[in-house]
DNA sequence: TCCATTTTTTAAAACGATTTTAAAAAACGC
DNA sequence: GCGTTTTTTAAAATCGTTTTAAAAAATGGA
């Protein structure tokens, strides 16, 4: 039943050149503003096409041009604040370069691919993914789309891939050596399952370096939510010989663990100092404030867009490597710059919902 | 330049049909499994697709069937979360139908123009849009396609539209009530500076209902960030006469008020309840945990989805409107277990043990 | 074997644009 | 007025798919 709906369809070049007596293709030069009609003929089309609310059907152009300017963005979800604070900036960037980011939130492999399956067919021209697994990694490649991951690939030989990423490891690093010289002597670390984590791995690395002892047990394994920070917590308080500082995975872990000290009337600071990172929006919400490493969300949704563009408009085969350094935020979980109590003006304030 | 990165391309139902000597009919038939081909056809082409990794373009069928299986979701950004897990909702529901959710942050009425007429250009089949001003209703109405909007249009004959929203008046009258019906005399309000805000109206109204004072000065004006709560807090620590109950706007504002009050040693619960309104995420990482009232995202995208989907499939042209039910999430903030222990403790034993 | 059905296949038109080719119209010089 | 050049426009091809109507092939009955 093509012709269903019709009265729903919109006016076409074909009926403007109709009314005006012209042939489609004057329509279709004067509206691009093309120097080949003469300017009556095209000031006439043009009025007509606004006065008749024309809307130019970007599909036939897709179809026809082979192009169709728009990109497709896989987050693991759009309410961990990290990626929706990811989307939004890559969002502005791509449309300032008239591109249409389509975001799809699927967190396993499978959904992934049935996300990345109905973008292809949609024709995106490029795709923005989270890390994926080597499997996920093979089956695209066989896609003719260029990909830019936003986090480097694992168990892979990484330089087939572009990717954008910051140097998790020098920010756990950062993280510990803040510790380190603002006095604290044990310090733990809450961190990811993952045996081989970059961020462990600066943890470490910086303890050594500043001529540490390593205490095992102070490295609790979790997963990332709040709750394992929470349960981290309670489980140094359960200790005879208890960090008096300690690194986090992320911020949310760490908002956890000061909510179950202080729920033990531990002070942060004060009785154990904490340090989060990410950077997220959650940090200026805590009390204290909290000292975190920044993932330079901006910088990598910069980079994200230049090379995603370069990739798709010049062709480009080669792939490139972007690691990007994650910068200290001190504010107040810390202990060490207590006085600045600049919280209520901190980056972006959140807001209402309407 | 129309053949330009050909090798680009994939391929077509025209190839399988050469490659197999059949017409590009019977490609068509076969992929969707028409009982028009006979069988052996129909395997060979679905082989051949399978071989040659095939992918439907779907703009190209967009375009003959006049259907794009695209909806614009215009949100104000992404990283406030209440709509993000809003846009985590409504794509999960849409994916589910076969449509595909292309959602654009845009929090001004001229960026919000923009953003629609890049989705209209690409030929959505319609929109799921936040509250916006009379103008744009105007300018959208003729435009043929249909949308829903998440918040009641302000100074319009509201029946003329489709929306769902929660009955905020209703949340804001629960909130009190709970605050009234858990012992609190003195309660205030930190409301939206508009005048005619449905939610401050709720506080009032229960509070006449329950035959209690309206005490001007308590009701505090603010915008719904972070920092107004904050601001607010503060504002009533310089009151001689406090109260001892605080109705908040939203939840962020109600963090950023108890963050003010701890600050300066103020118990929350204890010396002051507060209540927020939302639910979001924020609120479990709070101390203590918020009490607030729940704006029923999955019941809300829910409606959206099957409103905008009948809409568009059966081309419906009544306008409804879908008033959803808040619903109050009691946690800590409010103390009222804490009290209502206390009380029943009180009643049962008149005891005075511990 | 032949005709009438039924099943299977296909050529051609359509969707809304863009681009190319070629022809028509206008401008110009002699 | 005629030939040549320049400007403008019309017509046709194209993109990848679906659909219609008609042709071709297979089947069945007499």
């Amino acid at each position: 039943m093509i012709k269903k709906d019709r009265e729903r369809k919109g006016i076409s070049q074909k009926e403007i050149a109709r009314i005006l007596n012209v042939s489609t293709a004057t329509v279709s030069l004067a509206l691009r503003n093309s120097e080949k009609v003469n300017e009556k003929t095209r000031v006439k089309v043009k009025e007509t096409a606004e006065l008749l609310n024309y809307r130019p059907c970007e599909i036939a152009r897709s179809l026809i041009l082979n192009k169709t300017w728009s990109i497709g963005l896989i987050i693991p979800c759009f309410s961990i604040i990290y990626y929706s604070e990811l989307t939004d900036a890559i969002q502005k960037r791509f449309r300032e370069q008239n591109y249409l980011i389509i975001t799809l939130s699927a967190d396993t492999p499978e959904k992934r691919k049935e996300a990345i399956t109905v973008l292809l067919n949609r024709k995106v021209e490029g795709f923005i993914l989270p890390k994926i697994n080597p499997d996920e990694l093979y089956w695209l490649k066989k896609e003719k789309a260029p990909f830019v991951l936003y986090d480097r690939p694992e168990d892979s030989d990484y330089t087939d891939y572009n990717f954008v990423c910051v140097d998790k490891f020098k920010g756990a690093y950062k993280a510990t050596e803040h510790l380190i010289k603002t006095g604290y002597k044990k310090i733990g670390f809450l961190c990811e399952i993952r045996v081989d984590e970059p961020r462990k791995r600066g943890y470490i690395e910086a303890l050594i370096d500043y001529g540490m002892k390593i205490e095992k047990e102070w490295i609790i394994p979790g997963a990332g939510y709040y709750k394992d920070g929470y349960n981290g917590a309670k489980e140094i308080l359960k200790m005879k010989k208890r960090p008096e500082a300690l690194v986090c995975l992320n911020d949310i872990s760490a908002i956890g663990a000061i909510r179950a000290f202080q729920e033990e009337n531990i002070k942060v600071p004060g009785d154990i100092a904490i340090i989060g990172f990410d950077n997220v929006k959650e940090g200026i919400y805590s009390l204290p404030l909290l000292t975190t490493v920044d993932q330079m969300v901006e910088k990598v949704a910069d980079e994200i867009t230049n090379l995603l563009i370069e990739t798709i408009e010049n062709n480009k085969k080669e792939k490139r490597q972007i690691i990007i350094e994650p910068e200290l935020v001190i504010r107040e979980s810390c202990g060490c710059e207590i006085k600045e109590k600049e919280g209520v003006t901190g980056k972006n304030n959140g807001g209402d919902e309407e």
